[in-house]
DNA sequence: GTATGATTTAAATGGACGTTTCAATAAGAG
DNA sequence: CTCTTATTGAAACGTCCATTTAAATCATAC
């Protein structure tokens, strides 16, 4: 347990959000977990809502900063040339699983709290936690959108949308499927290139207009 | 609005629950909304639980039967032979769609719902969720299975999670996509195109096993 | 030592929560 | 009509909530 109370409250209600989600997890549960008085929270954050932005912040800034370094340094090395849909789509992946991995844990706690997060929050917060993630998300959409120039900037950023989606659902859920030790179970770093080979072949499918004009000619 | 309170009441608390969440949603929101007195929900559910549990019924039941039924239809129709993928997908798919249709709107609630009881719920209420759903999937996976024989059974089953994660981030946020009228506008019989395309492709790229030995291959 | 600011504590605040009670009303059967 | 059951209404229940207060304690500097 970390030394300091600040420390561990964003522990435990990095935690508790994870299990139980925001609105279900009390300011008593907090301090509780982390072994510190009721009004500890208020003190070191101001609320309960800025304690959940300050739990996220812990976690995604440095996922993003990695995003965006490794796809700036793959722009400069690629220099006009477009960068292959499958580096990309790695780009984006690989960073979060990789602070999967660095906590050790083979159910990280946060992972959940990420996917949840997609979900559950309201608006307002919701486009906080959005701001953050949608500049970093709008600049692989235009990156995906050089290496794919069939499809239109639409089709591009909906696929962008399923990547999201099973990124998230997968660290909701997916840590479930590899606790429970059913027949789906196989390790992280083999699920993180399972995302990575499903997710490209979508994303490098013929655009749906083409296939559909296809599909037409053949009856 | 419709005419008896028992209705009123699944309509209110359907849209309230997609909007803010269950446990952000209170009795008095619900039965407000409803035209109807705060001990209604009691009397005609039991509890705020068990109206969750009815609200989503009404809409899942009717989905998975539609799944079922047409992969009835279409094993039976196939013999022996196996389903191919895009059927399965595209049958697995549409009828979450047909719905979103039926019920008029760009937006219809009931979709944000759907999605969102993905991330939200606390472990047992998914439980029972899961029940609803978990047989269907499982009767999917296999199939998929028949007509994917390269692939594990565990990586199929991590494809399905892929397929699940993006149909559920596309019915919670793909309204909001559709209404905003971005450059990502287009109309959700082409989205659920374009995610039947995707996922096609998802499913049936080669397994990862097959793809990092050729990679080892390459070098 | 004493003084100063940061942190922790225990207690209380007012409000919102889900649920229950029980009387009032409505509906339908004989 | 009367009797019976189903539904609604207004009010209250006890509990838990996030937040605030103000005193107590700790840490550090002088």
């Amino acid at each position: 347990m970390a030394t300091n109370t600040k420390e561990r409250i964003l522990d435990a209600a990095e935690e508790l959000f994870a299990d139980r989600g925001f609105p279900s997890t009390s300011m008593r549960d907090i301090t509780q977990g982390a072994d510190a008085n009721i009004a500890a929270v208020n003190y070191h954050f101001g609320s309960k809502e800025a304690l959940l932005l300050a739990v996220l912040k812990r976690r995604i800034e440095p996922v993003n900063q990695a995003r965006v370094a490794r796809l700036d340094e793959l722009e400069s090395s690629a220099g006009d040339q477009p960068i292959s849909t499958e580096e990309l789509v790695r780009t984006f992946l690989t960073p979060v699983f990789e602070t999967w991995q660095e906590h050790g844990g083979a159910a990280p706690k946060y992972m959940k709290l990420l996917g949840r997060i997609h979900a559950e929050v309201d608006q307002d917060l919701r486009t906080k936690f959005i701001q953050e993630t949608g500049a970093v998300l709008e600049r692989f959409a235009t990156a995906f959108e050089r290496g794919l120039p069939a499809l239109d900037a639409s089709e591009v950023r909906w696929r962008v949308l399923f990547l999201v989606g099973s990124m998230a659902y997968t660290m909701t859920w997916g840590t479930a499927l590899l606790e429970v030790g059913d027949q789906a179970r196989r390790d992280s770093e083999q699920v993180l290139e399972t995302l990575i080979q499903y997710t490209t072949a979508g994303m490098t499918v013929p655009s749906t207009a083409s296939v559909v004009a296809a599909d037409r000619e053949a009856r």
